[in-house]
DNA sequence: GACAATCAGGACTGCTTCGGTCCACTTAGC
DNA sequence: GCTAAGTGGACCGAAGCAGTCCTGATTGTC
């Protein structure tokens, strides 16, 4: 189906959030934001919010800091945030089949299988085509002027909270 | 994730088989093959190999013949199918996200959804690589003379060695 | 020092999707 | 007419995912 995750939409979401509250300028400076504050302004569920935030952090894409005042910032500008390690982030390896991803455990015939390295070259042009598009680019792209409101930051979805009451996320699905 | 489904290894695997059981010369010409014959000399179970012919079928990918004498053949030759023909074959249109594949019909907060289109150039970078790549890269891709063992099939690896008769596999030609 | 706010890590559950199978029907050659 | 083969659809079990909840650790504030 080469359909990635709804929680890789998710981050995406919050890592422009995260970026559009910060401003350009102050990025991975200033304004630390907590996974409420964040699911309250993209209308993500919090405890979601939370576990996005924690792949997030594990793979370095942002900071946390625990403890009163704590939350989270970027570590890096949108521009130098490849959607390949966001997606790596989330879903692991970007691979299109288990048994070629590096990890030689999943598949017990792969000694004898003549499937083997042959998936390797669509995997290579994915990487790199991801590798190519930073959120930056993920960020302006082909959105309508109509959906560009002025009442919001950027990244925040034009979405009200309250307007996602449940089920419908403002990523895809 | 972003993980194609195994009907597509599955087709991959067919489609190969198809055209090496008639040669390179004698692509779309002759030797037309039942299903129970290509699930005989792949190893996949014969009625999963019905469903993805099928599908390829019904994708212009290969022809069909019905009735006693009936079967299967290649369309084109192997170097004219890109990976993303039999991908949307098997798997339908190539899209990262459900919303933004084109079928409008699928988010019903779409209209409001900030998210609509950003995921577009991600899409149009998988889509342009998987169509530079055709089933023949994939024929000759990166297998190591070692592997190219008569014994195995690819796509099955769960399946029992009894299952796999003998020299079934194509990329071992 | 107590308390509150926040992240960290894991376990759990319901749902959706996928892989695989089966059946009845149609088509076509012998 | 019989047989072999594709066509179309429905069905079921398994697996993976989305989302939630709980407990513990950390840190700033009063």
């Amino acid at each position: 189906m080469l359909r990635l995750s709804k929680l890789t939409d998710y981050a995406v979401v919050v890592l422009v959030r995260l970026a559009g509250a910060q401003g350009p300028h102050l990025a991975g400076q200033a304004s630390v934001q907590t996974s409420p504050g964040i699911a309250a302004s993209t209308g993500i569920p919090e405890p979601t919010v939370a576990k996005v935030l924690k792949s997030l952090s594990g793979s370095g894409l942002v900071t946390s800091q625990r403890g009163a005042r704590g939350g989270y910032r970027l570590q890096r500008r949108l521009d130098e945030i490849p959607i390949a390690d966001v997606i790596a982030a989330i879903d692991g390896p970007i691979a299109l089949t288990a048994c070629v991803d590096g990890s030689a455990s999943e598949c017990e015939a792969q000694a004898l299988c003549p499937m083997r390295g042959r998936w390797d070259p669509v995997n290579d042009a994915i990487r790199s085509a991801l590798n190519r598009i930073t959120l930056a680019d993920m960020q302006v792209a082909a959105i309508p002027p109509a959906f560009r409101t002025p009442t919001r930051t950027t990244a925040a979805p034009a979405l009200p909270p309250a307007a996602l009451p449940s089920g419908n996320m403002p990523a895809a699905e």
